[in-house]
Order: C-alpha cells, then structure tokens, then sequence
DNA sequence: CCTCGCCTTTGGAACGATCCAAATGTACCC
DNA sequence: GGGTACATTTGGATCGTTCCAAAGGCGAGG
C-alpha cells in the first residue's frame, strides 16, 4: 500500500508522482489547482501529498517560471520603532499576498547598505522596498540593483539623483508641512522666538521640515536667529549635548520645533538640565508620534505619521509596480497629522 | 568588441560564456573562485562579467546544489521594539555570514504563525528562529515546519511540547531570576505587600517571571494576597484598565513587579489617575529595559535583556545548528541585569 | 615516437519545478 | 467502422547553476 517517504531527503513532486502512479505534469496540475485534471486523479493525488508530507519548493518553480515571490525589505535603522512599525506593515500586505520579505538592515552605513542590496539581489527579488542609509549615492545603489528590479524609494531622497534613476517610484512623509504644521500651532500659542532643533544637513528630510519650519516663520512675519538653528545626531544622547547652543545667542528661544520625537525627548533632558521645566518655561514640539510620545512628562505634542500604514502602502505601491511595469514613475506623499498635547504650552512670560 | 547584453533579461552566466568563449563550467568555476582556472582565462571572465552586469542567480545555485542561504525569522511582534532590536540583532549577524534573513510576523495570531511557516517553508531555509505567539501547539509547528529543518524556539515555550519536538534548540531569557531580582531589590528597600502586575497565564515568560516572584517573597518570608496577582494583556492600555483591581483586596500593595515594561508604564497612568505619585507612593519595576523606561517619570527600574544580543546570539546558534545537526539540542538561558532607577522607591508610610 | 603526469577546460546530466505539443481514451454521430 | 469533439494525461525540453568524469594540450622522460 503506497511506499514510504524519503527518509532525510525532501519529499519532490517526482515522489508524489511515482507514489500515485501518475505523471510529474498531472502533479503539478493538481498542486496549482488546475480544473484540466479529473477529480478522481486529484483527490488520489492530494492523499498521496499528504502522507508523504510534501512541501512546494517555490524556489525551483520560480527558476522555470523566471519569476519571483519574494520583495526586498532594507531598511537604514531596524531598530528605529519607526522602522519596526513599518516593517510590520509591509510584511503584513506582502503575507497576504503570498510574497515574502527579504530583509536586511544597514544600520546607517552606506558600504553596508551595497553590501545588503548586492546580496539580495543574488536571491532575485521581484522588487526592492528602500529606506536609504544617509548619504547612500543614487549612482551606486542603481549599479547594485540594476535597472530591471522596481525599487521604492521609502522616507528619504538619495543624494546625485540622476535621470537614470528617475523610473523608481518614491514614498515621502509630508515633512514639510507637518513641521509648518507644528510651527503654526506653537506661533499661535503665542510664541515669537521659535527654534529648529536636531536633525542632519545630510538628510532629506530634515531639510524639508525644515523648510515647513522657515515658511511657518516667514508667513507670520517671525525672524529666525541664527543659534535657533541647531543641528544633532537625530537621537537622544546627541540631543542632550546640543541643548544649550540654544541658549548661546543675543536671544533665548521659548519653544522650539525639534526635527523627532527621539530629538524632542532629548532635549527635555537637556531642559530639565538646565532647569528649565519643558511644557511650561519651554515649549517643543516633536515629530513621529512614537510610543514614548504620549507618555513623556510632559506629553509630548508632535506629527502622527502612523508608519504602519506607510508599510502597506509601500508594500501596495511596489506590488502594483511589480505587477505592471509599464506606468510612469511616481512619487507618493503621505498626510501626517498634529496630534497637540501638553508639551507645547503658551510661552511662561 | 563583443556583444551587447541581452535586453530585458537578466545576464546569465551562459551569457558570459557565449561572450568570452569558454564553457559554462569555467564561469562557474571563476564565480566561486576556484583555484583550478587559469589566471589570464580568469581575468577574462571577470572582465565579461562586469562588463555585462552579471549578478548571481542563488536561488538556480542552491537548487542544484541541494542547499539553502536563507534563514526564517518568525517573530510574534515586531513592532515592539524588544522584537525589532532582537531582529536587527539576527539580521546583522545573517547578513555578515552570507545569509538571508526570510522575515515573518505573526501579530500574535496561532493562525497567522502557521500560515507565515508554512509560507516560509516553500522558499526552502536552512533553518528557523521562531518566537512563537502566544497559545502556540508544538504539534501543529512541528507539522507545519517538519522536521528536517532546524528550528530555534526563542523567548517562550510552545504548549503541548512533546516528546518529537526534543530536538528544538531554545534560547530563553532568566525570566525567573529577573523577576526575583526585581522583588528582592523591593524588599530591600523595605516593602512587605509586593504585588504582582500583568501578563498572561498562557504564557510561559510570565508563569516564570511569577515563578521568581514568589520565590523571592516565600524566601523573606513574605505572604502574597490573591488580589495582588492581577493579570493583564501585556500592553500599555490594557494594563491601564486593569490598575485599579490591584486596590480591591483586604490590605493594599505598596509596591508591584510588573510582567514588563509597557504594563508598568500603564500601571504608572493608572496610579496617577487614583492620585497615586510612581515613584513616591507607590513603588514598581519593569521588565526588558525598553527605551522609554530610561525617560519615563519616574524612570523606570527594570531588567535589561539587550536584545539586539539575544538576536545575534540566536543568529549563531541556528548557524551553529545549520552547519552541523548532530550534537544533541541545546537549551540556552541568557542573562539579565537589574537596573536600578528612581521608580523603586522606599515604600511611603 | 610513445607514454606519463599535470594543468586546464569541457560536455552533459543533474536539481525540482513548469510548459507545450502531442498522445490517449471515450463518447457520439453519420 | 470511421471521423470528430472533448476531457484528461504525458514525455521531454527548459529555467540557471553545479558536479563529474573525461578530454585536450603540453612538456619531460624513456
């Protein structure tokens, strides 16, 4: 009665065929569910899948089939709630997709990011999900993956963008308005002397919140000194250190707009340092709505930019793209929303 | 000089062949750098291969090959980000050891588990590192992922664990000793009715961390009220909801271990909103060191378990495991430290 | 000149699936 | 009985790589 499966060895559609005595073409029929093979052989045919216990190996259909089912995730700072939000978000559409993700993470360094995409890409993946490293070459990156893979450029530009690279599709936050958002609302809380704090020169990003920032400022009819202008490392620690450049001008800030939440939070610490108390002397708002955000001291009022959403919706646009090549590139910016809480207090005098 | 690139397809290596006039094998034999060619034939190739834009196919590789370059990472949350430093952890040691990490994440759903494995399993890794959800059947995993394939049970038990799933490595944390460390340190400084506050029966990381708890009250001699054991879905809103059955009892607490860091951080909302003072009033501790611990107010006492170490060490173990299965499996308990931060506090009255 | 060994290269069969054109069966009608 | 239409099944080539046994070239030694 039927013979036993291998034994350390997986079980392949050939074992199913021989184990039913049908061919390795009605096998596979069946296991793609088409409705050409007879209900009878079928259902033969599944029993016998089962009790070898076969598994699909996709790899080998997919090299005859020249297709993919996998899509590349790499992104700048797994570790980043942010990034992990996201993550989730885009393994969770490519799940229900039948895809899987292939992940890598670079952890900010441009060599490693080629490294990851050069490796990836050896395992073909139908389209790649970046989240570029600060200061990662637009050049460089389009060598590793080459022109025939669809990439989506997530949160960040690359630097030397080119014409060669304007067929990759982009998804943006709208930085620039949620930080004019944040200003607008500490301007009309009454502040005059508002600060840009943290972030990098090097990242997109940053320099479009700031110019939100600048435009908020200019429509009031605000002046920006220059020591309101601080940059940082975009992490707490770094945040810490920076605060008191300041309170180095002719003129004390009495809030500020911090390019994120981590920034935000640093430099509370940096306030309390001082001993200021943020929320009443000192008002600040952040960016990102990570969880700490709401539970701060005080809460902090900052953009909600709900990262899990920006994931399906990433992992949706390079499915599309995947799907049919053939439309122009597009570029995809996302609402972000204020979400005021009691970090951004009246000014205390 | 030469011809030109196929279009539209990728490069093959019969492509580079064709171009520079030596056989198939001895491109394949230039690509793994293979001793036996001639250099001036190899130097050839090399030229051909960049000068077409050759990437590697590993997937056509592995098949022949009967192995696999791919890793599975299942996790229950990614978007905690315990999970997301653990998994930056993993892919950082994968990505240096030539491996791909194949993310999945289940959102806590047995169902989703199962089908994410089974997904997984199609595209043929060398191994597994899986942090089940909770309520997870070792059967129906071992079912799922057979028994070929090496597996890494990290951060909980399975239920239903049985005799064939014995050969699951595990790499857990020293749930129990952190826990009694955390109740220690509370009697310490002088508390007597220690609650215990959060998670779930069902799951294993919370019967040992009550295990440790117990431990350290029945070694001082210490009674536990039943009303002092409150259980909770571990998350920050849920914890919220349940503070207040922590006061329903005869004699109130003074002080509480709590499963983890996102129910302690619920459980300080909870007590301001009963007009209790963390930190002066009442005293508690965490669990897992997340980053908002350090920056809550009070800031939070906990255990830190550095998770991105406890990825890159399942990252070796499942590689150890992969390349050679034969030693018997193996159970690892990592190590956790007591930080000592402003929330444990003496007890008040 | 033949043989031997050494270095290098090679054709063709795998790996596990899919595709395609062709074969088989079987029922029906003229 | 032969022809047609339809439903079902099948062998063999194929995807891009690796493996293997064997072949080719060449210089040295007999």
């Amino acid at each position: 009665m039927g013979n036993t499966p291998p034994v350390g060895r997986k079980v392949t559609l050939s074992d199913i065929a021989a184990g039913c005595d049908v061919s390795r073409a009605t096998v596979s029929l069946v296991l793609r569910g088409s409705p050409l093979v007879n209900k009878h052989t079928r259902a033969r045919v599944e029993e016998e899948l089962r009790r070898q216990g076969y598994v699909y190996n996709r790899a080998a259909a997919n090299l005859r089939r020249r297709t993919s089912s996998s899509i590349a995730l790499v992104l700048n700072d797994l570790a980043n709630p942010f990034f992990a939000e996201f993550a989730a978000g885009v393994d969770e559409i490519l799940g229900d997709t039948g895809f899987v993700t292939l992940l890598g993470s670079t952890g900010e360094s441009t060599e490693r990011e080629l490294a990851v995409l050069g490796s990836l890409m050896e395992h073909g993946p139908a389209g790649i999900i970046l989240s570029p490293a600060e200061g990662s070459d637009a050049q460089q990156i389009l060598a590793a993956v080459g022109s025939l893979t669809p990439l989506l450029l997530f949160n960040r530009e690359v630097s030397g963008d080119v014409a060669s690279c304007d067929h990759w599709d982009r998804l943006f936050l709208d930085n620039q308005r949620g930080a004019r958002l944040a200003t607008e609302h500490l301007i009309e809380q009454g502040h005059k002397r508002i600060a840009f704090y943290g972030g990098h020169l090097g990242s997109s990003s940053c320099r479009q919140r700031r110019a939100g920032y600048v435009e908020a400022m200019k429509a009031a009819g605000l002046p920006i000194e220059q020591s309101w202008i601080v940059e940082c490392i975009p992490n707490r620690l770094d945040a810490v250190a920076h605060s008191e450049q300041l309170f180095n001008g002719k003129t004390a800030p009495t809030a500020a707009v911090c390019y994120n939440d981590a920034v935000a939070l640093g430099l509370m610490l940096g306030l309390h340092q001082r001993g200021l108390q943020p929320g009443s002397d000192f008002a600040l708002t952040g960016f990102d709505d990570i969880a700490e955000a709401a539970v701060s001291a005080p809460p902090l009022t900052t953009l909600a930019v709900t990262p899990r959403d920006r994931g399906r919706q990433a992992a949706e646009l390079i499915l599309q793209r995947v799907r049919d090549p053939s439309p122009p590139p597009r570029q995809t910016i996302a609402p972000v929303q204020l979400l005021v809480r009691a970090s951004s207090c009246p000014p205390h005098d």
